[in-house]
DNA sequence: AAGAAACGTCAATATGGCTGACATAAATTT
DNA sequence: AAATTTATGTCAGCCATATTGACGTTTCTT
């Protein structure tokens, strides 16, 4: 607590712009813009949703459910657990309204019948597209300016954002895949 | 409900590796891959900081009013309550354990005498520093093979994710801030 | 037949949001 | 000077979503 200068306040500290603080000599280059960056654009990403969600009554996590179930047509409820990384109590809760309310449908495996393989029903779908469309409108208008390699830039900054090691059976789906042309 | 083709269930589904839905004709262009990129990218991102959080008996709220707080010194309780868009109740409590276990101090306005301007002591400064250095690891690591051009890419496409109507202090900082070169 | 696996569920708990109401001190307006 | 507004704090309670641990059923594997 020693050498944080506000034991003799600067002169009008209220009245002057917010700045950042820039960063003491000792302080290895950290990537502070990048960092805000990134919570400032996935708060307002998820924004999107989550407003057009409130009028569903559902919330952030009956989104991500049916997104994945909906994208990736069968998985299994242990495949869902490993990418929502959360536990299947959780996941039971959200999971039964959106059974219950026909969002989502359950198959039993054919060749293993203790699984229960989801689907998205056309209500599902439905929904999905709804949010996904308010996300890209977004994400299109970012990418205005950016150009089709800028495009693609930020599809490998954002694969290489994410953990490789014991991948779940969703990104290694998203990882073996081939960057789309645009 | 009527156009889901499992009905009549391919055969061996869940033996098959999982595969993205194949995008229905009348569906327009969704930026999947990139929505599914941002949900994958910032989980592992704050998954960084979680880990480290547990160890200290805090959790993402704390780290956020933290966060802040150590880069825009001086921030306000009205600011911050802007910038993370919940309720001075929600703040009140992340905010009191911070204070009571020395991480920020309060200082009274200079102007106006109402006002609390937040401060990070050295100790909270320590945290977030930490924290900082393991999300900069995983950044530096994206950015590798994308070089400077690259980097700022990013950067702008971060920036144009971020809604620009109604900014708060601190968003009002990040855009005026000019590019950094690297 | 025994064990393991996939799933479901009950109970209890924690975190971090929320609303509404009310209190205080200080600034501002009348 | 009095009234009002602003900035903040706080109490009480509710809700959503996460957790752990335990237990049960069906089904597959050995």
């Amino acid at each position: 607590m020693a050498d944080i200068n506000f034991s003799n306040p600067l002169p009008s500290a209220d009245s002057r712009p917010t700045q950042a603080r820039p960063a003491p000599a000792g302080e290895a280059n950290l990537r502070w813009d990048i960092i805000e960056l990134l919570f400032f654009a996935y708060r307002d990403f998820v924004g999107d949703a989550d407003h057009e969600l409130e009028a569903f009554g559902f919330g952030r996590a009956h989104h991500r459910v049916m997104h994945f179930v909906c994208r990736y047509p069968g998985l299994k409820v242990a495949d869902l657990l490993d990418v929502l990384r959360i536990t299947k109590q959780s996941l039971g809760r959200v999971l039964k309204q959106l059974l219950d309310e026909g969002y989502i449908v359950q198959k039993t495996g054919n060749n293993d019948r203790r699984q229960r393989l989801l689907y998205a029903t056309a209500k599902g779908e439905a929904l999905v597209a709804k949010l996904a469309t308010l996300q890209t409108r977004r994400i299109d208008r970012a990418l205005e300016g950016i150009g089709l390699a800028g495009a693609d830039t930020v599809r490998r900054f954002l694969r290489a954002m994410i953990d490789r090691e014991d991948p779940d059976k969703v990104l290694e789906t998203i990882f073996n895949a081939p960057n789309p042309k645009e």
